[in-house]
DNA sequence: AAAGGATATTGACAAGTATCGATATGCTAA
DNA sequence: TTAGCATATCGATACTTGTCAATATCCTTT
């Protein structure tokens, strides 16, 4: 933390004096952790690729079979990757005999888009 | 890559038959690895706080002395999470005598925002 | 009941990252 | 020019993460 006293006023750099007293932080350590999960979830391009296939899906929703050919990963990185999503709520899942079916969790995104301002 | 035939119909289960063609993915893969950068830079506690202190500053601007003990990080951690925020285009900085003053990009998140639909 | 397939989990490993102490750089004031 | 401070970089370390082969689980069909 830098001096807070300045004394001459020879050019614009002075005109404003830095490090002022702690101000609080709007975002609290709490919010920051879950919102930086949020965002840690969709920090991977297999997953934002993964997010895209299934938001765009004429049904909305997408077999995980149809999922791991496209992304040209293995089948366990391609499962590892929807668990990411599904646990930070960017997609829902529903099992209907041995397959899995995923749907993107519109507002989930939404919500998100409006907390970056 | 599961069969696509499906013979029986006792169920709602059958109803839709998964595991087509490999379609298209809207996003490319260039677009998803340039995505995931940003995300990745939102995906840390620390600098959700410091983009959050930056973006809500009075002048719309502060002094990286200012950014150190609020986060409760050393000095070279906060250098360190500026310049990923600075890399990722989500802050902009400008030297003045010895101190250095960031502002938030507010149009990097606003594009943000808008490409998360 | 047995076989076969779809999905999830486990274990292991390589690569990436957050953190801090020490140090370098660069600016200002004396 | 020297001293002192603000900021950035370096080096090291502990932790996290993306990936896949192997395996387990669960459902359906025969």
């Amino acid at each position: 933390m830098a001096t807070r006293t300045v004394k001459s006023t020879k050019s614009k750099l002075e005109t404003k004096v830095c490090c002022g007293t702690a101000r609080d932080i709007p975002l609290s350590e709490r919010d920051a952790a879950e919102l930086a999960s949020v965002f840690a979830a969709l920090s991977d391009p297999v997953r934002l690729r993964l997010l895209s296939i299934i938001s765009s899906a004429p049904d909305g929703e997408v077999c995980a079979c149809d999922l791991v050919t496209p992304t040209g990963k293995s089948q366990p990185t391609v499962s590892h990757h929807l668990k990411i999503l599904f646990e930070a709520g960017l997609v829902e899942r529903e099992k209907r005999g041995v397959w899995v079916w995923y749907r993107a969790v519109s507002e989930r995104l939404d919500s998100l888009a409006s907390r970056l301002h």
